[in-house]
DNA sequence: GTCTATAACTCGATAGAC
DNA sequence: GTCTATCGAGTTATAGAC
């Protein structure tokens, strides 16, 4: 589902990938949506666990940290195994499924909030209001992906990352130095 | 299309909005997907359109239709026309439609990397690479939409477009004075 | 618990009357 | 140029043997 999206994943190709029959499958979830819910939750929490990782951490600064999550490496052409399923009529339509995408976002957007709002008193970050700053990350890392996706190229994302990078950091021109 | 994406619109659905019988449809587009790809071009060059008049006027400075771009008035929760067709496996896979897609995205990329230079140089914008600035831009507006169709809200989208054009701006606070 | 078979439906597309 | 009827394939889900 993170390579395809969810209404263009049919249980005839999980079962294929998966090599069991159908029984199997319907055994063990009771449809199709109970199975990409317990899927997402997973991926879900992988893509928490690892924004966490780079902006929870205590051995840099603030305003590095947020800078790393902007550059982190990611799998750009396959798109974000959570913001992907936000452009998917049949995900926002279940409540199960778009209420992973909604917590998975705040939980993200809480961490980068925090970080930036820390980067913002220490000197690192330029001055701004940090729960509009947290959301301009986000949304530039899954417009990132949307970009690359409709180019078919990873460029567009890195540009758009690198260009978010400098203009926050107070030194912007070193702005690509955390993880390069 | 632009409601529910190209996958998840049958003929079925358009031949009931439309009032018509199947003949009717496929006498004019061969397929679902030059309809597709007509319905699409009328979009994407009144998306364009739209940005050309924000971009290229003259009568404000360059900071100014930068920041006016970010914070124009849009439907958020239905996305973007264009990007909104990006995250459809369908449409990439379609030569017709891609190209489409990409070739806007690069239309109003160079529209932006030229009045971003040129805003840069008057001194409006902080100094950075305008390509990457560019795709910053972009990637802000885009990631906005998915931000707020995962909600169900366009809050998420008004916050990110506000960070991005104070961070933007060298007079940071005023950065959301063009259009509010 | 897993399998095959199949139900009930929708998909995109075509046929042929009018 | 538009209509209704229908095709064959694929969809999600269920039935029932093993």
């Amino acid at each position: 589902m993170w390579e395809r999206g969810y209404a263009s994943t049919s249980p005839r190709k999980i079962l294929d990938r998966a090599e069991v029959g159908q029984g199997s499958m319907y055994h063990h979830f009771g449809s199709k949506e109970v199975l990409a819910a317990a899927a997402f939750e997973r991926s879900a929490a992988a893509t928490l666990a690892r924004a966490e990782s780079v902006l929870a951490g205590s051995e840099e600064d603030a305003a590095s940290r947020v800078v790393g999550y902007l550059l982190a490496q990611r799998d750009v052409l396959l798109g974000c195994p959570v913001g992907r399923m936000a452009s998917d009529p049949d995900v926002l339509a279940s409540d199960s499924l778009s209420a992973i995408l909604r917590t998975t976002f705040a939980q993200v957007r809480a961490l980068l909030t925090e970080v930036i709002a820390t980067g913002i008193a220490a000197g690192g970050l330029r001055a701004a209001d940090p729960a509009e700053l947290a959301d301009t990350v986000l949304a530039v890392v899954q417009g990132g992906y949307v970009l690359a996706r409709a180019e078919g190229d990873a460029e567009p994302f890195e540009r758009a990352v690198r260009g978010a990078a400098a203009m926050l950091r107070t030194d912007g021109e070193r702005g690509d130095r955390a993880k390069r």
